[in-house]
DNA sequence: TCAATTCATGCAAAGCTTTGCGGAAAGCTT
DNA sequence: AAGCTTTCCGCAAAGCTTTGCATGAATTGA
């Protein structure tokens, strides 16, 4: 029951020199002669030595950790995200450390706080959907902590972020149900307090106008972004007098929640209700009919905000925006 | 822009003290008095002091961090589990690093190689669908490195695990197409070296034995586990000349390639094929029509990973494996 | 042969915490 | 008043690495 890593001083006492010398031997300091570092590296590597990592963090202040917190792990969007974040990570040598916030607002601060105990170099974050005080975020951004945000973001003067095209988004949405024949077109949105929800609102307005429709306030619908509440909201709009002939869900999830109740109410997909969802590849071509939806380039955003992030990480540039485009994949759920 | 954390030096300093006396007052210490130590704990609350984890992990040799590596970090499965697992290990004070074998044997000996760097206490482990060559596990166990598997495992008598009964869900699955009429039964499996194949291939022969079936070799099809194959696999026994009249997947997306496999040849589910698969809750119910499947407790399945490696870390228990008991969940794929 | 370089290596501090041990001051006993 | 016990606190080492400065030896030039 051994120690479980050498150190350069079992390194140094086995070859009777110095700490200092092994160290510079390992690095290629020019002080050493040729001989002897030759010596110490090939010891070095037989007897596996990799420096610690907490000395190192201790001496340089940096653990080459970086926190995420997420509203949720077990999405597909979410944990596509944090792959992507993952990969640029590893590539700089860095580990990621991940948070759930469980979509709560309480949680979402106690895990900043945790992380930087923790002792992370920064934070990406994406915020719940309760979250709509911003100060946790203002103070990090106060003391001086890398922050960058994606997709739910807030403070962007203060807070480097990456998103998808929201309102374009929308407008697309609403121009590809109008092309195909529908003409009530509901919107299920999440908490108004998002981001993502406002920008997508304004987006579907904007699409009505441009389409010459005259926008309904009865077709504008709230959920809590679970499957449930989705399903709810579905079914409120199904009681209308003037029942939705379209729905577009804010996400995947939501998207599916409204198809489980469209399905449950006896209506066709698409012949009586078209529905569109803001989604992933994946899940799309598995449900039934396959769902027609916004691509979010999840696996790119997170690449894209891990870049952003080790961008701010080691210069001081202003916060910048990121949108990325989002494409509209035409499938059977929209065409009547 | 100055230090972002205060240490016990600063507190010291700031009151005239010893760092001795403000790490004994903060912890207690009954050494102090009564007086300095409610002075020194208010200006650590005021400064908002937290230990560095850094210079407890170099002190205890601990860093209070637990590696995971999982085949796939997108898949509903594995962040399921994942979520699991963090969920016990965060009650500890742990913080779990997570690495992606990409279902690669040498990106999995590679993770392992950096999570041992990166000083992590122990590992949890899912095996890659390539891997078969267990030396590397072996090593582990060698070192006395803390190590348990889940899922897809190997070595049981050296290394503890939790894994699903898998062979007796092989058995309730065939047994369940027989009750419901179904007489040519296949079975889609993943790649041999895997345990879970194994597993439930023996527990498809017994659960063809136990209903009298006479057992066909080519009703038994093997896939890298990927939408794309398990489609090419149920192509496959489409055309056989006599093809099943059921099918049962490994895992959840090898069920969603059957099912698309069996759609594009024009047949019907449940009708002409019936399809289970061996799968988690929510994507089963969102598919069409719902898919009947072995319920696979995943958060469950992750927190008794890691109550299982807190137990083995702690103390030197002979190595055990935890079998989960699994549930079939009939939904309108198998009721023909 | 002595002084001046050059070359190779070691010392020690810093980064932060815990803890055994020793020490000083105060209070008590006789 | 001297000695003893409490009570309270600081020193220093260990855990590991990096790096400026110092030291020692060896080599070169005069």
């Amino acid at each position: 029951m051994g120690k479980r890593h050498v150190s350069l001083k079992d390194l140094a006492k086995e070859l009777n020199v110095s700490i200092s010398t092994v160290s510079r031997a390992l690095k290629d300091h020019p002080d050493i002669s040729n001989a002897l570092r030759t010596k110490i590296k090939k010891l070095a590597a037989e007897r596996n030595y990799s420096p610690n990592p907490l000395a190192m963090g201790l001496l340089k202040q940096a653990t080459r950790m970086i926190g995420i917190i997420v509203p949720d792990l077990v999405s597909h969007f979410y944990s596509s995200i944090i792959s992507g974040i993952e990969s640029v990570a590893a590539d700089k040598g860095y580990f990621v450390v991940i948070a759930n916030s469980n979509e709560r607002y309480e949680k979402e601060k106690e895990s900043i706080e945790n992380l930087l105990k923790a002792r992370v170099e920064g934070l990406i974050v994406c915020m719940s959907c309760e979250t709509s005080d911003t100060a946790h975020f203002r103070q990090l951004v106060q003391k001086g902590i890398p922050l960058v945000m994606f997709d739910r973001v807030c403070l962007p003067n203060l807070i480097p972020a990456v998103v998808a095209d929201n309102a374009e988004a929308s407008q697309k949405i609403i121009q590809h149900f109008y092309d195909r024949g529908y003409r009530r077109i509901a919107y299920v949105s999440g908490p108004e307090q998002m981001n993502i929800s406002q920008e997508r609102l304004l987006g579907y307005r904007a699409g009505l106008k441009a389409c010459s429709l005259e926008p309904d306030p009865a077709l504008v619908e709230f959920c809590d972004l679970s499957f449930e509440s989705a399903k709810a909201a579905m079914k409120r709009l199904l009681q209308l007098a003037n029942p939705p002939d379209a729905v577009y869900g804010i996400n995947d999830t939501v998207a599916f929640g409204l198809m489980n109740a469209i399905k449950e109410a006896g209506l066709r997909i698409p012949e009586d209700t078209g529905v569109v969802g803001f989604t992933d590849e994946f899940h799309s071509t598995v449900v039934s009919p396959p769902l027609t939806s916004i691509t979010h380039p999840t696996f790119e955003m997170g690449q894209k905000t891990a870049e952003l992030f080790f961008k701010h990480l080691n210069s001081d540039v202003p916060p910048e925006t990121i949108v990325l485009k989002t494409q509209l994949i035409e499938r059977l759920s929209s065409s009547k």
